[in-house]
DNA sequence: GCAAATGTCGCCGTTTGA
DNA sequence: CGGATCAAACGGCGACAT
């Protein structure tokens, strides 16, 4: 009675940006970029037109987080500075982020999917892996009625690859993009897998990605043809042994469809660097205010946390973390806020902050055991990313 | 003088208890 | 009884992902 595994991963096309074209559609096909704080909201003209932020008006450290299409073509990218994206493309729309539209959008887009085949994994915000293995559809109909599906529902195209496993349904979601759909199966692994960068294997970031090419390693056939001993050698037994198996398009995972979070944290880049003592007061309070929405956040969700943590970035970009296990959960902002000051007690002020964050970890509901996965206890649901 | 926010996982060194 | 050892917990950090 078991059936072979068909995964799929959907992947929503430039969600947030996507998302805003919704809202503003004379946006459409026009460069438009989605990050930084909200003064740059769209400001109504008189006209009944919207006067829109342009890249270049932008001042501060932010970060795009996604950008349209016609954006990327102008070489901006998620992840890049908005300062330096608006020197590649100073007249594209620069629109503040809205969390709780996309989060609206992505539970629609989950639910309308969940109807079709109930067996989700949550990857976040805008992409899922679903198990399609024990469906009778056929997989191109079934592809085509999920994409149907999440276009209904929401308004939205999305990317889905279907494939034997996680690993080449991810990367098949990619390939065709945007409004892709791709079927692979281990058969493709020359044809399609082998040609494409070792990057596009989830997994190997930056990093291994660097290493891998200071090796004449650059596609994924490369890796699969590589020496074995030679990868041990550079990377260790463990991720040699998962470089070759995932170059072979080999990939046991499972779809996990329920999981318990395992921390919780806010953090916050200041507008200038900050000095520990000159700037205390300032400090001070934005400790608090990280404390007083993390524990806001944590008791909305109902748990509480034995280990709290902060976390410091210096203005060299440097990063340093203190943890500290409590006897006891906690929850309120107070109790977080002595933990944290403990831990900060314990690490170096002498050197102008960028950036400052708290965490909870080892959560727990109160009074009850550790929070574990595998247990019922912390079931989240399709939502969990709304509020 | 700059690159956000949130979260997971793996590795490794240290501590601690048996 | 000191020492070797082992496992689990803790803590720091890096890598990676969206």
């Amino acid at each position: 009675m078991t059936s072979l595994p068909r995964i799929a991963h959907v992947d929503m096309d430039a969600f947030y940006a996507s998302v805003e074209l919704l809202r503003y559609p004379e946006l459409r096909g026009l460069p438009v970029a989605i990050g930084g704080r909200r003064e740059h909201e769209p400001v109504p003209l008189p006209d009944s037109t919207r006067r829109f932020a342009r890249l270049r008006d932008y001042t501060g450290r932010g970060v795009l987080t996604t950008a349209t299409y016609e954006a990327r073509a102008l070489g901006v990218s998620s992840g890049m500075g908005i300062m330096k994206a608006a020197l590649l493309a100073p007249d594209a729309v620069l629109l503040p982020v809205d969390f709780d539209a996309y989060r609206d959008h992505s539970r629609r887009f989950k639910e309308a999917i969940a109807k079709i085949a109930p067996r989700i994994e949550n990857r976040g915000i805008d992409e899922i892996f679903i198990d399609l293995s024990e469906l009778p559809e056929e997989t191109l109909a079934l592809a085509r009625r999920i994409k149907a599906a999440v276009r209904d529902a929401t308004g939205l195209s999305c990317s889905i690859g279907i494939a034997p496993n996680k690993l080449l349904a991810k990367i098949g979601s990619d390939l065709e993009k945007p409004d892709g759909l791709t079927i692979l199966g281990m058969a493709d692994l020359p044809g399609r897998i082998w040609p494409l960068p070792v990057r596009r294997i989830n997994g190997i970031g930056p990093k291994a990605g660097e290493r891998l090419a200071a090796l004449g390693i650059t596609t994924i056939g490369e890796l699969a043809q590589a020496d074995t001993t030679l990868l041990r050698e550079h990377f260790g037994a463990n991720q040699a042994a998962w470089l070759g198996e995932v170059a072979h398009g080999i990939d046991q995972r499972a779809v996990i469809t329920s999981s318990a979070p395992k921390s919780v944290s806010r953090e916050t880049t200041f507008e200038r660097d900050l000095h520990a003592r000159a700037d205390r007061a300032a400090l001070t309070e934005i400790l608090t205010t990280l404390c007083t929405r993390l524990a806001e956040d944590l008791q909305r969700k109902g748990w509480a946390a034995r280990t709290v943590g902060i976390k410091l970035r210096y203005a060299d970009f440097s990063t340093v973390t203190r943890d500290l296990t409590l006897a006891a959960p906690v929850a309120d902002a107070g109790a977080i806020r002595s933990a944290a000051t403990a831990c900060l007690r314990r690490v170096p002020l002498d050197r102008r902050l960028r950036l400052l964050g708290v965490r909870a970890g080892a959560l727990q509901r109160p009074g009850q055991d550790a929070a574990d996965a595998g247990e019922d206890q912390g079931e989240l649901p399709l939502d969990w990313d709304s509020p």
